[in-house]
RNA sequence: GGGAUCUUAGCUCAGCUGGGAGAGCAUCUGCCUUACAAGCAGAGGGUCAUAGGUUCGAGCCCUAUAGGUCCCACCA
C-alpha cells in the first residue's frame, strides 16, 4: 500500500481492491459469543429472478450502514443474508422463456421444470449477491440461504404440520384470487386494485309469471360492469327496506342465454341508493355475492375455465374468452331488447400484482391459514411498544390491515416452490399432512397416496426467515445467540406481505418477536417523481452509477437529506454531490498526510496516539475549538443514528468535515504548519490527524471505501498500522469530558462571523459608501465600542492587536488581521452587515423577549412542585442551569440594548 | 367511504421534544491561492399553502379550508 494517496480520488482504484480485502479478513463474519453483545439485522432477501435497482441499493445501503456502525460500536454484528425463490414471478420468468423455446411446462412435466428452475436460480441468484457486493455490503456471506433450500424447507413443513395440527391450517372451499395468466390463485394482499374506465351496462330481466310464462312486458332492471356473469347468476337482490320492490320479493325472473329462472331475494347488502337499487348476484364470480348465496343458500354456479375462457355452463358461449363473451352477451342483450343504455364508468378493478391481468374471483378448493387467533400477539406487540416502527405513522397502515384480516389462501397452482405437506389416499380420499410422505393410509391403510400437486405462497416461506435462516426448527446455538434480531430494513411497501408475517411468524413459532424495530423506507423515483419501472424505461441503474461515480457516492446520495419513510427523487446532480464530497476528503487527507510526512522529514514528530491529557498544555484555541465540535459532532451523530435518522446524521458529518474542518480548521491551521513552533506544530498536526480519523469513522458506515483507503494510508504514513488494520474494525468515537471546551469553542464561533464580517467588507468594497460596514469589537469586559467605519482602518486596528503572525490564509484579508482573530486577543462582534443600528436594537429587543419567555418557563417549572418533586435529579439540574444561562444572557443582551440606544 | 402523508428559496428536499429559517442544485460577483476548479470567498432569493386558535414565543401543537400523493375498503 502506498504510504501517499493517488493524486486524484478515484473510487474504481479503491472499492474492489478493498471489498475483497475484508472478504478476506473475514470481517464480515459473526460467530456467538457469550462475551459480546449482538446485533442481528436480516436481509430482505432479494428475488433470485433480479437484477440490483434502486430500491434494492437504498434498502441495502441503510443495513449497511447500520450493521457498520454497530460493528464499529463493539457489537457482534450479523447481516444474515439470502435469496428468494419468488415462486410466482420465478415461474413466469421460465414459462416464458419455455415458450420462447416453443415448449411449455405441461410438455416438460414437473420433474424437468424444477430441474430447469433449479439451474435458473443457479445461474442467477448468485448475479443480485454479486451486485450487493459492488455496493458494499457487508453481509456474512458464509451464511448465505436461500427461501428454498433444505433449511428452509424444513421449517416450512415443520410449520404447516404444526398449523395444520392445531386447526390454524384448513382446506376449504371459498372464493380465491384467481389469475388466469399466472393460472394461480393468489392472496388477498396480491391483488392490486386500478381504476379503469370501463361501462356500466343497464340491463333487465323479464320476470316470469305465476303460470311459469316469461313476462313480456314486465322487468326488473339492474347494472353490472361485468355483464358476462349473468350467465353465473342465481338471484337477483333488492334491499329489504327498498319499497318500491318489496312486492317483488319471492318472484322469479328469466336469464337468457341459460335459460333459467332466478328468485327475487332481499339482503341488506344491496343499497337503495346505488344504480337501481337491483343486485345480479353471482355467488361463484363474486366476494360480495359470495356471502350472500351463503346467506341465501343459493346455487353457486362457475362459469369461467382456469384460463378465464366460459366453460360448459356457459352455454352457447362455452370456449369464447370473457371479453369476448362480453361483447357478445351485450350485443344479443341488445337485439333482445335487453339492454337499456350503456353507461361509461370509472371503476377499481382487481388485477395481479406481478402480471397485471385482471383476476377473477373463482371458487376453488384451496389451503388457507387461519389468522382471528395467529394475528393477535401481533397486534399486541406493535400496540405496547414491544415491535417498533420507524416512522411510527406505519403503526396506522399495520393496524389497518390487523383489524380487517381474513384467512390467508396460500396454496399455489404452480410447480415452483414449497410443495404442500398433504398426501391424499387414492383409495378413500382422506387426508395426511406430515413431514415425510406417509406409508399408508391411516384410515383404510391403501399404499397408494398422491401428494397435494400445489406449493405454498413465497410469503409463506419469508415469513419464516428471520429465524429459519439461524437454524430453526433446530435450536441451534446461533438462534439461541442471535435471535430475536435488531432492526428489520424494508420499503413500506411489504408491510402486508411481509412485515406483518414475520411478526406473527415469530410469536407462533419462536415464542418470541423476530425483531426489536421495523425501520422502513420509501421509493426511489425518479426525477420526475414517476416510479422506476421497466415498462417506463426510467429505471437507473445502480451498477452503471457505481461504475461512474463509485458505490461510497451513490449509498451517499440515497441516504442524504432523506427522512425515514419517505419516497425520494434520484437526480444525477445529487449524485455528482456526492461524490464531490469523497473527493473533498480525499483531498483534506492528503494534505493532512503530506504534512506529515513533511514534518517527519524535518525531525519533528507528533505521538499520534498521545491522549487529549497528553497534549493539553500544547493545544491552541483553534485547536480545541475543532476538538470540541468534534465531540459533540460524535454525540449528535451517534444519538441520530441510534434513532435511525441516518439521513441527518449523514448531513451532520457532510457539513462538520466540509464546513468546520475543511474551510475553517483547515484554513486556520495552515500558518503554524508552515511556521516554525514545533509545539504548535505537533499540536496542529495531532489535532488534525485526530480529528481526521474521528471524522473517518463516523464517516465509515456511509462511505465505506474510500474512509477505508485514507484510513489505512494514515495509519501506515504513522507507522501505527499493525494495530489499526481496518477503519471497519476501529472503535467508534465517543463523547467525552475531556474535549468540552465550551468557551473556547463559543469565542471562536464570534471569530469565524467575525471573519466573515471582514471578508464581506472585503467583497463589498465596491458597494456604496452607504453599505460599508460598520465594525464593533466587543471585548473581553463586554465593553463595546465602534472601531471605524472604514474596513481598512478596522483591519490595521486589529493588526496593531495582534501578537502572532498568521500567513497565506485565503480569506482575502491582511495576515496580521487574521491573527489578532485567532489569538483571541479580542472577541469580537461582526456587524458588517449591520447598516443601521435600530435593526440591531430590534434583533436585540427580540432577544431580550425571547430570554424572559425562557426565564418565565425555567422558573415556571422550578416551582411547579410536581416537577420538582417527579423530575429526576439531572433534569432538574439541567433546567437550573438553563436558568442561570438565560439570566446572564439577558443581562448581557440588556447592557447591550442600552449601549445602543445611547 | 376510511386512513396516512405532503404543501418551506427558481428546482428537489432536510428541519428529530415549540425559541437561529436551512442544504444540494440553479442564478449573480470575485478568485487557477503551494489539499481540492469535482475547488475557494461572497451575494441575491422564502408572509414556511390559506384562515383561525393555544403560547411570552408557532414551519413545528390544535381546528377548519384548498390542492397534491399514497394506502386500504369498495356501489353491483
Amino acid at each position: 500500500m502506498a504510504k501517499e494517496l493517488a493524486k486524484n480520488y478515484d473510487p474504481k482504484q479503491i472499492e474492489d481492491r478493498l471489498y475483497s480485502k475484508w472478504l478476506e479478513k473475514k470481517y464480515f463474519h459473526a460467530e456467538p459469543d457469550s462475551k459480546k453483545k449482538p446485533f442481528t439485522i436480516v436481509i430482505p432477501p432479494p428475488n433470485i429472478t433480479g437484477q440490483l435497482h434502486m430500491g434494492h441499493a437504498l434498502d441495502n445501503t441503510m443495513q449497511d450502514i447500520i450493521i457498520r456502525f454497530k460493528r464499529m460500536q463493539g457489537f457482534n454484528a450479523l447481516w444474515q443474508p439470502g435469496t428468494d425463490h419468488a415462486s410466482i414471478a420465478t415461474e413466469a420468468k421460465i414459462v416464458e422463456t419455455l415458450k420462447k423455446e416453443g415448449t411449455s411446462k405441461e410438455e416438460l412435466g414437473r420433474e424437468e421444470f424444477l430441474r430447469r428452475a433449479w439451474d435458473w436460480k443457479k445461474e442467477y441468484g448468485g448475479r443480485i449477491v454479486s451486485q450487493l457486493k459492488k455496493l458494499g455490503s457487508s453481509c456474512d456471506w458464509d451464511r448465505e440461504r436461500f427461501t428454498m433450500d433444505e433449511g428452509c424447507n424444513r421449517a416450512v413443513t415443520e410449520v404447516f404440520t404444526k398449523l395444520y395440527d392445531k386447526g390454524w391450517i384448513y382446506k376449504g372451499s371459498r372464493i380465491v384470487n384467481w389469475c388466469p395468466v399466472c393460472d394461480t390463485s393468489i392472496s388477498d394482499a396480491e391483488v392490486e386494485y386500478e381504476e379503469q374506465a370501463g361501462h356500466f351496462w343497464h340491463i333487465k330481466y323479464p320476470f316470469v309469471e305465476t303460470d311459469g310464462s316469461i313476462s313480456k312486458t314486465r322487468f326488473l332492471e339492474f347494472a353490472t360492469t361485468r355483464p358476462e356473469t349473468m350467465l353465473g347468476d342465481t338471484a337477483i337482490a333488492v334491499n329489504p327496506d327498498d319499497e318500491r320492490y318489496t312486492d317483488l320479493v319471492g318472484g322469479f325472473v328469466w336469464i337468457p342465454f341459460v335459460e333459467r329462472k332466478i328468485p327475487v331475494i332481499a339482503d341488506s347488502y344491496v343499497e337503495k341508493d346505488f344504480g337501481t337499487g337491483v343486485v345480479k348476484i353471482t355467488p361463484a364470480h363474486d366476494p360480495n355475492d359470495f356471502e350472500v348465496g351463503k346467506r341465501h343458500n343459493l346455487p353457486e354456479i362457475n362459469i369461467l375455465n382456469d384460463d378465464a375462457t366460459i366453460n360448459e355452463n356457459g352455454g352457447k358461449f362455452c370456449g369464447m374468452d370473457r371479453y369476448e363473451a362480453r361483447k357478445q352477451i351485450v350485443k344479443e342483450l341488445d337485439e333482445m331488447g335487453l339492454l337499456v343504455r350503456i353507461e361509461d364508468y370509472s371503476h377499481n378493478v382487481g388485477t395481479c400484482y406481478r402480471c397485471h391481468s385482471t383476476v377473477e374471483p373463482m371458487i376453488k378448493k384451496q389451503w388457507f391459514v387461519k389468522m382471528d387467533e395467529m394475528i393477535k400477539p401481533a397486534v399486541d406487540a406493535v400496540k405496547n411498544g414491544d415491535i417498533r416502527l420507524v416512522p411510527d405513522r406505519m403503526e396506522k397502515t399495520y393496524f389497518n390491515w390487523t383489524d380487517n384480516i381474513r384467512d390467508w389462501c396460500i396454496s399455489r397452482q404452480l410447480w415452483w416452490g414449497h410443495r404442500i405437506p398433504a398426501y391424499y389416499c387414492d383409495e378413500c380420499g382422506e387426508i395426511v399432512v406430515a413431514k415425510k410422505a406417509p406409508e399408508k393410509c391411516p384410515k383404510c391403510g391403501c399404499t397408494h397416496l398422491t401428494q397435494d400437486p400445489d406449493t405454498l405462497d413465497t410469503w409463506f416461506s419469508s415469513a419464516l426467515w428471520p429465524f429459519s435462516t439461524l437454524g430453526w426448527p433446530e435450536m441451534t446455538e446461533d438462534l439461541k445467540y442471535f435471535y430475536p434480531t435488531d432492526v428489520l430494513v424494508t420499503g413500506y411497501d411489504i408491510i402486508f406481505f411481509w412485515v406483518i408475517r414475520m411478526i406473527f411468524s415469530g410469536y407462533e413459532q419462536m415464542g418470541e418477536k423476530p425483531f426489536n424495530t421495523v425501520l422502513f423506507h420509501g421509493l426511489v423515483r425518479d426525477s420526475e417523481g414517476r416510479k422506476m419501472s421497466k415498462s417506463l424505461g426510467n429505471g437507473i441503474d445502480p451498477l452503471e452509477i457505481i461504475d461512474k461515480y463509485g458505490a461510497d457516492a451513490l449509498r451517499f446520495m440515497l441516504i442524504i437529506g432523506n427522512a425515514p419513510g419517505n419516497d425520494m427523487r434520484f437526480y444525477m446532480e445529487r449524485v455528482e454531490a456526492a461524490r464531490n464530497f469523497a473527493n473533498k476528503v480525499w483531498n483534506a487527507s492528503r494534505f493532512i498526510m503530506m504534512n506529515i510526512d513533511q514534518t517527519a522529514a524535518a525531525g519533528i514528530k507528533a505521538d499520534y496516539d498521545a491522549t487529549a491529557a497528553d497534549m493539553a498544555d500544547r493545544l491552541k484555541d483553534a485547536d480545541k475549538w475543532i476538538l470540541s465540535k468534534m465531540n459533540s459532532l460524535t454525540r449528535e451523530v451517534t444519538e441520530f443514528m441510534e434513532k435511525y435518522e441516518l439521513g441527518i446524521a449523514a448531513q451532520k458529518v457532510y457539513d462538520f468535515i466540509w464546513e468546520e474542518f475543511c474551510d475553517w480548521y483547515i484554513e486556520m491551521v495552515k500558518p503554524r504548519l508552515y511556521g516554525t513552533d514545533a509545539d504548535s506544530k505537533v499540536a496542529a498536526l495531532w489535532t488534525l490527524s485526530h480529528v481526521l480519523v474521528d471524522s473517518l469513522k463516523l464517516l465509515h458506515p456511509y462511505m465505506p471505501f474510500v474512509t477505508e483507503e485514507i484510513f489505512c494510508n494514515l495509519m501506515e504514513a504513522q507507522g501505527r498500522l499493525e494495530k489499526n488494520e481496518s477503519i471497519m474494525i476501529s472503535k467508534w468515537p465517543v463523547f467525552s469530558e475531556e474535549f468540552v471546551f465550551t468557551d473556547t469553542e463559543d469565542a471562536v464561533e464570534l471569530i469565524k462571523d467575525a471573519v466573515k464580517g471582514i471578508r464581506n467588507v472585503r467583497t463589498g468594497m465596491n458597494v456604496p459608501p452607504s453599505r460599508k460596514a460598520k465594525v464593533f469589537v466587543v471585548t473581553e469586559n463586554a465593553r463595546v465600542k465602534e472601531i471605524f467605519e472604514n474596513s481598512g482602518e478596522f483591519l490595521a486596528t486589529l493588526a496593531s492587536a495582534s501578537s502572532v503572525t498568521l500567513q497565506n490564509d485565503r480569506t482575502g484579508i491582511d495576515d496580521d488581521a487574521v491573527s489578532a482573530v485567532v489569538h483571541g486577543a479580542v472577541i469580537y462582534m461582526p456587524f458588517a452587515d449591520l447598516v443601521d443600528i435600530d435593526k440591531e436594537i430590534e434583533r436585540l429587543e427580540k432577544e431580550q423577549k425571547r430570554l424572559e419567555g425562557e426565564i418565565k418557563r425555567s422558573n415556571g417549572m422550578l416551582s411547579n412542585p410536581g416537577f420538582v418533586s417527579k423530575a429526576p435529579e439531572a433534569k432538574l439540574a439541567e433546567e437550573r442551569e438553563k436558568l442561570a444561562k438565560y439570566t446572564d444572557m439577558l443581562k448581557t443582551v440588556t447592557e447591550r440594548l442600552e449601549h445602543f440606544k445611547k
